[in-house]
DNA sequence: CTTGGACTTTGTGCAGCCGCAAACTTCACG
DNA sequence: CGTGAAGTTTGCGGCTGCACAAAGTCCAAG
């Protein structure tokens, strides 16, 4: 059994952020808390949809997998937010894996709960569609990307999704704070790790970003904007 | 003011499947009727959302407009689905566009009344939702091809998909049964509408599709399946 | 310190797809 | 029946991004 949790964990966040402390402290109450190892999977594509999560503290990486046994990252989920919430959208299985991208603190209810969290506390709902409908956005947004954009545009627009998302600023510029390979990027955008690895190589030297193994930082955002918008 | 509508036009449709003659006798009395020629606007995208819509009849094909003016298709409604119900994922504005595609006959409500009908409805917000998480799947399996595929399989799909959604059996095959051209069939794929003249010109050669003027039907399914596999 | 595995970099050649352009066909409308 | 607009076909050249491959670098574990 974990330690008993303090409601002031979820008191800003919006899905709760209307509610009173006593509604936090049964909902925290019923909570499983777990923690992750960076590069775990919470919950598998398929799976019966028996739990839903908040994600406390880390990140989240939204994958499918092809057929052919090729990765697609669909979405990054930063903390603060629920995930897994198969329920909101009709569907009783989960319809993609959700792997930790670092060291993650996980909440979760079993789903049964769902609809008694609707009903029950204010502004759950209404707050819990707004984050269906901004990751509907994102993946409209990610379509129009794939269909109109050059792979330079993408790969420069995923960056700088990566560091509005999860930036955190240090000397020089600005930081992707969780771990992030070539590999992954190219599964953000539809390319090869080798294209991804040379158009950084090039930035590099144009002093846009700089890269080591597993980081990247972004040095000069506003250049980066201009790659991702240059007509063509 | 239009002809009183029949209840039998509703009462088969999953939203409304599950509800009383007379309910749906209120909700067909609530709803404004239209009829829209072929590539009409419905909405547009950015408007606020003070309607929800029914597609009776026709097909509902739903664009986005990148910055540079061109147009993406991310979606196709057939006849019998709500659409248009930003709402039921916390919007308060339609995130996209949505045009005819055929002539269309279009149920719509406002807005205020969703409350209303997700309270009092049996079984109407269940499968609104289900609406809601088939149409997200749709957008991400569309982002997987992109990922993923060639440009020829990504357009064999396309028609595989729409042959599906709205095929029609004629003597030598399936047709498509609203007017499509190349440049729609492109915004689909995010191709080019050249692409897609020469891949239906070589499809035609071999006898797999056969196409006019804003005809497509495909005369050999099991091929454009092939196709559309085919490990690169 | 060593070793192996994971990640990254770089090079080379090829082809798939796009851009551009021009001609052709079909259809609607007067 | 003529005219124009919309949709389609086709050719050609070029470049981008992929496949394949090999070597280099970093890191963790023994």
């Amino acid at each position: 059994m974990p330690h008993k949790l303090d409601e002031s964990l979820l008191i800003s966040l919006p899905p709760f952020s209307k509610l009173e402390r006593a509604q936090i402290r049964e909902i925290l109450d019923l909570a499983a808390v777990r923690r992750f190892d960076a590069d775990q999977s919470v919950f598998t594509e398929g799976d019966k949809a028996d739990r839903f999560f908040m994600l406390l503290d880390g990140y989240i990486r939204v994958v499918r997998l092809t057929p052919e046994g090729e990765q697609v990252i669909s979405l990054h989920i930063p903390a603060g937010q629920l995930f897994g919430i198969a329920k909101a959208i009709g569907r009783e299985d989960y319809p993609a894996t959700a792997m930790t991208a670092a060291e993650s603190i996980v909440l979760s209810w079993p789903t049964r709960l769902w609809e008694e969290f609707l009903g029950k506390y204010d502004g759950f709902a209404t707050e819990t569609y707004k984050t269906v409908g901004a990751r509907v956005g994102e993946m409209n947004n990610r379509i129009m990307e794939m269909a109109t954009l050059h792979v330079e545009q993408r790969v420069a627009n995923a960056l700088l999704r990566l560091i509005n998302q999860t930036g955190k600023r240090i000397d020089g510029g600005i930081e992707i704070d969780f771990p992030i390979t070539r590999q992954n990027i190219s599964e953000m955008t539809g390319t090869t790790l080798h294209t991804v690895s040379r158009l950084l190589s090039a930035w590099q030297k144009q002093g846009i970003v700089e890269s080591q193994r597993k980081r990247v930082m972004v040095r000069d955002a506003h250049r980066l904007v201009e790659l991702s918008q240059a007509g063509h």
